[in-house]
DNA sequence: ATATGCATGTCGCAC
DNA sequence: GTGCGACGTGCATAT
């Protein structure tokens, strides 16, 4: 038997609704509400929505959204995992969402609803991102001039006392340089990183030691801060490297079927 | 004349799908699309996600949403403000959104549309967040034997060289007292803040100082940090502080109605 | 399990 | 506009 791709109700009654949202819940479909509700949550803060006009997604993994008709975030929401109940009131209908660790709850309860929505999707495309800092890092290893000529990269994410160090390698003079890389303008919470990597190295080796920050770009505080604290800047993009990522990817593919 | 509150369209044909989309567009609501899609973003980073069954959702104040059957966050989005467009092409429905500052743009390519909804929300109700830090903060300030006895508050964020200072005060001995507050277990992070505020106060203040570090909780490594640059922790509970002031607000009500 | 840092983070607030 | 820190941040990763 061939499951239903879509069901959907408009303006149903509460009870209709109800029985359409327990049945979403015990065949793990996606399932869309729209409809006035109030919205309690208590967990490790408290909140509180008046009634108003929302749309409440629950997914196929126990993940629950409310949205409001403006704002890019949820405004109470449940990660995957939550278990979920619904009850049906005089007037209302409570869709109950809890999650242990941390114990949390959302209730959300709707006087109205415009429309339920039960869908069974299929999705297994592939996502792909490019840029991120992960991306600046291997561009980086692959290409070490990128950072400056005659540098060497030693290690990466090398652990040191507390966290890791982005990149750490050594440049054409024999110094150690530590490398602290950040995807977007660089704020003064960079610079007390690589100064925290700094210290914990610095304790560990004897040798001269150099501190570069790389990002896109750096404000002029934290220029004058880098300068206060004998340290460096390099500009490195990170689509630039997403770029150089690429090309050599594919450069190894073009070896590969020459062979 | 009175707008429509809800349209849907099921298993509509992509042309009827575009024309109802575009109208979306053209009236500023609120637009729930499932279908199959494609999804290209750039910007700050660059995307791809390969075709598969999601959930599209614009909003009437520009935000956008994709959101696959699983995860609680959206695949691709694009945050309030954004423009967007609809092209019909041969076998596909394209939707655009582009937002400036930073430059950006994700394009959702429809090949099959499983439902198209429109609707008219109106939300005014009120949301209300309790045991954020901010609430930790004004507890303190009311009534400051949550920090210890004897404390006197001086000043609440107060600027320093960098950032502010959570809490500023003086305790029962004279001493100058920095704290910082954190909602929940505080990291090294944290505590890295607290002695840049320390060190900014130091060269000012010719008396003696104490930072203190207020948090639900701390691990022990965190302890043993505080412990070497001389730190103290007080443990503070942000429900406890919610609570504080919701009685404070009350015997305040108490009062008014009294008189 | 706890700890640490990234994120297309977003958002709000102060300068 | 830019900078800075909070967030019910969520999330992956490493010990």
């Amino acid at each position: 038997m061939q499951k239903e791709k879509l069901t959907v109700l408009t303006n149903p009654r509460l009870e209709e609704a109800a029985a359409a949202i327990e049945k979403a819940f015990t065949q793990r479909k996606t399932l869309i509400v729209a409809g006035k509700c109030r919205v309690r949550y208590a967990g490790r803060a408290n909140s509180t929505l008046e009634p108003g006009e929302r749309i409440l997604i629950i997914k196929e993994d126990g993940s629950l959204l409310v949205h409001r008709p403006v704002g890019y975030e949820p405004v109470n929401w449940q990660p995957s995992g939550s278990v979920f109940h619904v009850h049906t009131k005089a007037d209302a209908v409570e869709v109950h969402a809890v999650r242990q660790k941390p114990r949390e709850s959302v209730i959300v309860t709707f006087s109205e609803i415009f429309m339920v929505s039960i869908l069974s999707l299929m999705d297994f495309g592939e996502f792909a991102l490019y840029a991120s800092e992960e991306d600046m890092h291997r561009a980086i290893l692959l290409k070490p001039s990128l950072l400056e000529e005659g540098f060497t990269p030693i290690s990466y994410e090398k652990k040191v006392e507390p966290g890791f160090v982005d990149v750490y390698g050594i440049d054409k003079n024999g110094k150690l340089v530590v490398v602290e890389v950040k995807r977007r303008t660089a704020s003064k919470e960079a610079v007390l990183q690589l100064v925290k990597y700094i210290d914990a190295i610095k304790g560990k080796a004897d040798r001269e030691l150099r501190g570069v920050l790389v990002a896109p770009a750096i404000g002029k505080d934290v220029q004058r801060m880098l300068a206060t604290l004998g340290l460096e800047f390099k500009a490195l993009d990170p689509k630039k490297c997403a770029q150089i990522l690429r090309k050599a990817e594919t450069a190894k593919l073009e070896d590969f079927f020459k062979q």
